[in-house]
DNA sequence: GTCACATTTCAATAGGTTTTGAAGTATGAA
DNA sequence: TTCATACTTCAAAACCTATTGAAATGTGAC
């Protein structure tokens, strides 16, 4: 991961439409849900979906397959995971205030 | 940390500038860098600089001190922490493959 | 006080993002 | 083939963010 790839997917996150996403794909994990799932789920038009879903897709942040006339959006959790350990690693240089954090919360 | 604080340090992080100042600023550490010198090593002119840095000021990525007529700022080490836990708890919801992101590069 | 320096603020401009609704494409059912 | 459904794309408008350079503020030195 770069600084430009980690800047684009930080502006994708920099939504509250978009992180709502995220947070439902997450929820349903593996198996996704489909783009009028998601729509419904956080309140967005089709048209209004359809933009944040591409908006994730075009950073990597979700993967998307078309099943039958649904297309099913889900989480490419190695690519989040990628992006959190740029901003530990990269950015923070493992600092350890940073992953006491994380500790304190029995995350890692 | 609640969703609209955590877009609003994702919009802060959504920028080269900032995130190269954040670099910059971690690696100093506790001591900070004085507007100028941070201005300088991103490359930015003075107004630049002193809005990008109000920026993460404002979602409390970096504090300031007045020290004489230099304005110093530093990581809050621990709110970037919080971050990183609110993206891996609250949106990831601890996700195992996401963690091995982590543990693999050895951050946790 | 006057001056220089460090930084911020302001106003204008440029550029990017989001929303909206309408039109278009893709798939499957009848 | 015709129709309905699922979703995307497009163009316009609204909104937000970034850059610039000039002016303002705040601090210390003389």
């Amino acid at each position: 991961m770069n600084e430009a790839l980690a800047v684009a997917k930080f502006s994708a996150l920099a939504n509250t439409t978009r992180l709502r996403m995220l947070k439902f794909l997450v929820g349903v994990g593996e198996s996704g849900a489909s783009a009028g799932e998601v729509a419904e789920v956080v309140g967005a038009t089709p048209s209004r979906a359809s933009f944040h879903l591409s908006v994730m897709s075009e950073v990597g942040l979700i993967k998307s397959t078309r099943v039958s006339r649904y297309i099913t959006y889900y989480v490419d959790f190695a690519v989040v995971g990628d992006l959190i350990s740029y901003l530990m690693q990269d950015c923070c240089q493992n600092n350890k205030t940073v992953m006491d954090c994380c500790s304190v919360k029995n995350i890692c």
